[in-house]
DNA sequence: GATGAATGAGCTTTCATTCAT
DNA sequence: TATGAATGAAAGCTCATTCAT
């Protein structure tokens, strides 16, 4: 029951920051938002700061979900990479949850030291998906670069994203999932034949 | 005289906003950090939006102009490459640039149409100079996924800011560096060869 | 009860307003005044302004009321004049309340278009009655002088209500609501027998 | 020479007055438009409430040599009546002495003794000025009404003024100033024989 | 004398938090 | 539990006044 009324607060408050921001967000919003009195957010959380951790872990545990799922199939390569393409659109899209995510790691690099912990988990875990998915499809010797490797492959992602957010429709989605498609498909390849030669 | 004023006051901003982000920004901070009473910046500046404007608009500039840097070089793809793996490297350790950039993003999407436009320039001329760039060294036809290509090789740069921004020293950015460069050499490559055939 | 609140802080306003004129009026005085913190007047309030506004607008209320009450009698002339009498000692006597319509005038004439509107309102229905009052006890033919009469009668009031402010106890009251019962008993009478001969 | 720059600074102040009150005036107002700067202000004057004593001093001194001129007249009682129908139209038409006027009263009800002493001093000679001339034209028995009369002359003038500048255009001066003249013609005579029958 | 940058108190307003109901 | 009025610190900003030049 109780549980019920703070998830109804979280998920206010993660309206409310994907509209204002983080610093922009106030109680009074969060209440209206989740149609409750200043006072009543009190009886559930002892503070704004708490209800705000819950809503950027919340936040959080469902991005660092999302990017664990790249893992899951078991296709052949062209399979798998076709996967991927399809998730990374589907990323793309989000823009709402882009927004927080992105508010988030601007919180964690002011300091939260909260939540940049929760960043480096699953940055790390992330890229441990990514590097073994590469291992899986490429079937090549692992070297030193593959973690470099993923952490670019990921990064490149959140680099569209912020291009997304700032540039709105000025950048073609399509087409972009389509390089990144090729780059796994041939880019990668001869990158690797490089390192194991 | 006054321009001496007022870029003093800009550059405490600069580290103001460096420290706190620009919703922690106060007046009263910046006054401090450039030795001032909060009066005093307001012979200067007629308000704080102003000011603020003025710092961010700087840091934009300056973000701008290394971003054209890149088409500088007059090398053959070898040394283009190293340029730019050089560039790369640099851009990585400005941490307090990058974290100011990251909050001029922010800013940016949370509706200030001024810097939204800023932003939007930035990248518009960025990826038409790596475009130009691409076409110089790779001398391949232009096709339509240049653009994109140019998008995903800018953005992989921002994301993985985003990551030193975010997990500090458990990115090794020479290792990346050598990725990219890799990537640059050998990668791209193939992937043009997939489309121009 | 909430117009509880809202009333305690427009009499507290009021108060203020009489004590240290608009200007001087400050959330931090009238928050003394009313018992409340500054911060508490905005719960019930919007700014500053309104609460002016409102304060402003029950003032000039009150005094438009009174002056509307002239025409209530139906009296013959005698007893009507007698009665105007009467109603202009308590008028003079009104210290705090002229006080108020002094400064709101000075609100007015400073450009606050709202109250200025206000104004010519009450002064508008004001001179109307005060225009019926006189066909009523002279029974004489309307002139087109009977509006400047008006307003020239009422406009007396008001440059005395000045005097008492301004001079204090050396204005005798009494005094000067006889000349102004003779003016209306002897007066106005011979005037008007000019203009209808 | 210091006197004329003196000159200059009230000049300027009670232009500013008279465009945005006392309450408004501020240094730099001043000083911009007396073309100074605002150091300048304090070679010739120890504070802002000296500079604003000064000027509304002026101000006053002015109104008050305005008020005695009534007297200066030696014509009969026909003539001397025109010559105060002339005075009063142009005392209407002073908008921004008017204005200023109206401001320096506000000035001394909110308890500035100085202004309100000068006040009291400008009422008290208009007063018996106003009782001289009734004296001559009428050439009655001076009964203890006479002050009284005088002061609701006086006091009629200024509430004209008060409407003229709070009505504006709505109120027809011209017509108020032959109901005045016919109030000295016939109106105050036949008020006159009242008491001193 | 003259300048205008600098000071700092005090203004209106916002907002996390408390608490009587 | 729930409400929303109340608190008070801190924000952006204004302005009379001072003072080095």
């Amino acid at each position: 029951m109780i549980e019920k009324k703070k998830l109804r607060i979280i998920n206010a408050t993660n309206r409310v920051i994907s509209r204002v921001g983080i610093a922009g967000t106030t109680m009074r919003k969060i209440a209206d938002e989740a149609g409750l009195s200043t006072g009543a957010l009190y009886h559930h959380y002892k503070s704004k700061e708490e209800i705000l951790y819950d809503a950027m872990d919340r936040s959080l545990s469902v991005s660092t979900r999302m990017a664990q799922e790249t893992k899951q199939g078991k296709y052949n390569r062209e399979e798998a990479i076709e996967q991927i393409g399809k998730d990374l659109k589907k990323r793309f899209n989000k823009i709402d949850e882009n927004r927080i995510q992105f508010y988030l790691a601007q919180e964690a690099i002011l300091g939260n030291e909260e939540i940049l912990r929760k960043f480096g988990d699953k940055y790390q875990s992330w890229i441990g998906h990514v590097e073994e998915l590469l291992q899986r499809i490429y079937e090549k010797q692992p070297t030193r670069y593959n973690k470099a490797l993923a952490s670019l492959l990921i990064g490149s992602i959140d680099g569209i994203v912020m291009q997304v957010l700032l540039r709105g429709n000025t950048v073609d989605i399509d087409d972009i999932c389509e390089v990144y498609n090729q780059l796994l498909l041939e880019g990668i390849p001869a990158l690797l034949d490089q390192w194991t030669e």
